[in-house]
DNA sequence: CAATAAACGAGACGGTACGTCGAGTCTTATC
DNA sequence: GATAAGACTCGACGTACCGTCTCGTTTATTG
């Protein structure tokens, strides 16, 4: 992901990057992913729409998938409001509507950088951090939700968190259905109302940390 | 899916297809994809592992998506259990932690059919429609419990199984995250104990069939 | 050199060559050389004009190299006579004018070759395998005729054939100066009447195998 | 070949050319070719290996053909002696032993060279002047030589020095024959004393200036 | 039992993308 | 203005995989 070679030490020497070939290659990729095809897009195409060299390209990014990566990191950035409003339900209701207008609006960028994250470890890698971060925002989310009572105590936040982002996945990936901002609704709706009963009845059986494995990958 | 050209009208002419052909097609993929570097298996080394012409190959399955997809067919038909034992959480638990077994152990050929999936247009169809095969499956399952009363009467099925089917694909081609037994139970806790509350207040406002979409794929 | 891959034991199996493929590789490639930038022609622009995919040329031969160098073979094989009237002078001078006239004609494809063989080990032992025959030639012509008396005993054959060949890859590559039928004339009179002088005086003091080295090149 | 960009009419601003700077590429240049991998030296590996820019290179010289051939003119330069004991044969052998040895010492260089001037026509019109200049010299050796009478009056001179630096050139990049001093000995007698008969007989028919062209290459 | 028809293994072929490399040009900052 | 560092374009390279196409052999069915 266009990883700086200066090492700190030398101040910097010769001609500098040209940020416009970034911009270009990002948009360009994402333009070329949204088009007819989509799916087919390869370097040489993307290389030829921007305006630059192939060996440009392969020059600041060390595969197709990591170019993906990006411009799906640089789309989420700009896209996604991360809202604050002090109700949970609000809050959550629009971070996830904005995550699924996104993604939706997106598609083909994700889904090309899922499969090329399928077959390239490297991609993989990079769209599991992206999404590590995507998903500590949520948490952040659901833990103060929680901490004002408006969650149930026992809640498995990280369960909680990939039937969320499991459906998004789902949908975008398998199904191909789309995702609307009334099933953020529906979904804010699940979580709050009915991720666990607060009725009497048999308590939850389920501690706190209840997962099978404790990674943070969403 | 391996068509077959006879027309009917004559009965049958020259060599039969041979059966060993198909077996051997179909377990040397699974083999090589389960194989390190599983994920680049290319139709020539399925040949070669298989003994078979290339052209055979294409002779019976349209494309290599095609294969990878009859392959799962055939794991997935030989190893997931249906139960009926006339308890919906039993039931449920059951074909949860089968299906997840099952899965898991042939991860990297799901991973490499999704793959194949997010490039060709006909592989997608085909998965799908073996993916709705398992979601009626799973659909009759909830149907009886409901009708049973073990579940909330007000309960949105298709979004429930959005949730568990999107959770188990996210875990297997994202976030590789196992998929165990235990989730399969707490995911059954969740579904039955918490998908809709039963307590008082303002009834479920959400309709029988709430989804977005009438899609029928899972 | 468009080895053939059967080793005999398995009578062939498989799908022919296509003649037509190396006859179109061959002639287009010399068509090519021999248009305008005849020095830069590249593997992709044989393979467009030949109607052939690059991956078939790299299947028969190895690199550019060896297309360049069956390319003049074949050109050789079926343009150079070899005279045998039994008259030395005749003969010799009616080889070398053959030669010269093939040469020129195809000098691109010469110059071609000769370049790749600059760069690439085994396109310059190809090449000096293909010299090697066609000096084989030119050497029993000049043996018969020493035999008959024609040359000097005492003649040096390897040097003889050095400045004979010498002079025409010079001419060719370096000097880019016309062979002509004239100089074959010209270099069979000093090959004949003055390569030793038969006159008295200070006897041809050379050995008969003088040369510094044994080699069978040129 | 290094041209000079100062217009003459502005005596000279800012920094001088660094001298280092063309000896060094020239140095290394000649060195990298020497090495392993001779043939395959690189722009970029020269700049390198010289600690300079490739634009500096650039600044000096129009192409590496350029480089290579200022390499040679360097080499030959210093390492040729032009002999003039008054006697043809001595500084003929000498002559041409010295040549041999440098030729030889430096095989790679000249062959890139070659190879280069293959491809460009610039670098092979500045590799013709740099032949042409060295014939000078030997045509002047051989002129005085005749006048003296010690060579035969009718000679063709540009033939036989076709003859000499197409045996040289043969060698070094068509048969890779060692170029010894031994076969510069035989080279001189071969010259002067059979390069045409003194016998009786019908007078050499042939002119002064035979030649079918009248290049003046070498 | 021959003629016919299809299945099959081997492998050649066209097409298309990949990732790499070298030549030569241009830019930035420093000397 | 000369220089080092290095970004950039252009275009060729050789490799890989897909899906199609012979070619000759084997196996079944039909007349």
């Amino acid at each position: 992901m266009a990883t700086d070679p200066a090492p700190a030490s030398r101040p910097h020497t010769g001609r500098r990057r040209n940020p416009a070939v970034r911009e270009a290659v990002l948009r360009r990729a994402a333009d070329l992913l949204a088009g007819p095809d989509g799916m087919a897009v390869t370097i040489d195409a993307i290389a030829r729409a921007a305006g630059v060299s192939k060996h440009t390209i392969y020059r600041w990014w060390p595969s197709k998938g990591a170019v993906l990566l990006e411009a799906v990191v640089e789309h989420a950035q700009q896209e996604v409001p991360v809202p604050d409003t002090g109700v949970l339900a609000a809050d959550l209701s629009t971070f996830l509507s904005g995550t699924f207008l996104a993604v939706e609006r997106a598609g083909d960028l994700f889904r090309a950088l899922a499969a090329e994250a399928l077959r390239d470890t490297a991609a993989a890698e990079g769209m599991r951090a992206f999404i590590a971060a995507r998903r500590e925002r949520l948490r952040a989310l659901l833990i103060q939700g929680r901490d004002r009572g408006e969650l149930p105590a026992g809640i498995d936040l990280e369960l909680t968190m990939d039937q969320i982002y499991g459906l998004m996945w789902y949908r975008l990936l398998i199904a191909r259905t789309p995702l609307t901002a009334g099933l953020a609704a529906q979904l804010t709706q699940a979580v709050i109302g009915g991720a666990r009963p607060h009725a009497p009845g048999p308590p939850a059986p389920i501690p706190a940390t209840s997962r099978d494995d404790p990674g943070d990958v969403l």
